[in-house]
DNA sequence: TAAGGTAGTTACTTTAAAGTGCGTACTAGA
DNA sequence: TCTAGTACGCACTTTAAAGTAACTACCTTA
């Protein structure tokens, strides 16, 4: 039996570590193909890529859809529970932009390159 | 110079990780001390509550108030921008609990100890 | 007087996550 | 014909985070 002891555990199961909020992010913006997150994702390699998006899959927040044919083709996309997760990516996203404008005014020499991954977030 | 592509990376920066959001959890229901903590935080070690409540409090989301006398006496709180972090631990927690309801219903055998912690989240 | 609680530090070890580099099977284009 | 692209799988290595254990210095209580 699987204890937790607050539902945030879960949460970070789930949608913790390095790469995921960053791949559902991508997501939110429609349907992409593997080598298209790849290259949006700065310093993600392709395995580690691939198996977030298996372990996003299992967990019912992403769909995977192959294309039959020659060349490979799969096209990955967010299922309508992935779409929920996306409010904590969401709010993750604007305290952190908020963080960085603060340390910004504070002399700090950070920089959010905007518009270069989702021109949203 | 830092770089960030989105906002969600200074946020996982700051309250990423195994712990902190437990412990801003635990510190929005008032003012505690380490042992207290500790003893709340199932399975962590006092190095890592340490260790964890000094990144934080050099994020300014606690602070740390040390008792002149013996035997030691230290007390960590949330800042105001600590509350404002709460936020997302919040909609983390509330959808963590929805995410494990959800899995019961699918017959997982898991479950949310609730009350133990914070009786709260 | 010996144990237990307080809040740490330091040094060392373990583990999980991520990174690296290779191979596959096929196609399109130069 | 050679190169590049596509979406992987597999084996191995590296690294960062966390865990473990021992030590400090003092006080209270049994």
């Amino acid at each position: 039996m699987k204890q937790y002891n607050l539902g945030i555990e879960a949460t970070l199961e789930i949608i913790g570590g390095k790469w995921k909020a960053l791949i559902i992010c991508l997501l939110m913006s429609g349907v992409k193909r593997t080598s298209e997150l790849q290259r949006h994702i700065d310093g993600i390699s392709q395995k580690v890529l691939i198996q977030q998006l298996r372990e996003l899959e299992k967990d019912g927040l992403v769909r995977r859809y192959v294309f039959q044919q020659m060349p490979p083709k799969v096209e990955y996309s967010l299922t309508e529970y992935g779409v929920t997760a996306n409010k904590i990516v969401e709010v993750m996203c604007s305290w952190g932009k908020e963080n960085i404008k603060m340390r910004q005014q504070q002399g700090e020499d950070i920089v959010l390159l905007e518009g270069t991954v989702t021109g949203e977030f």
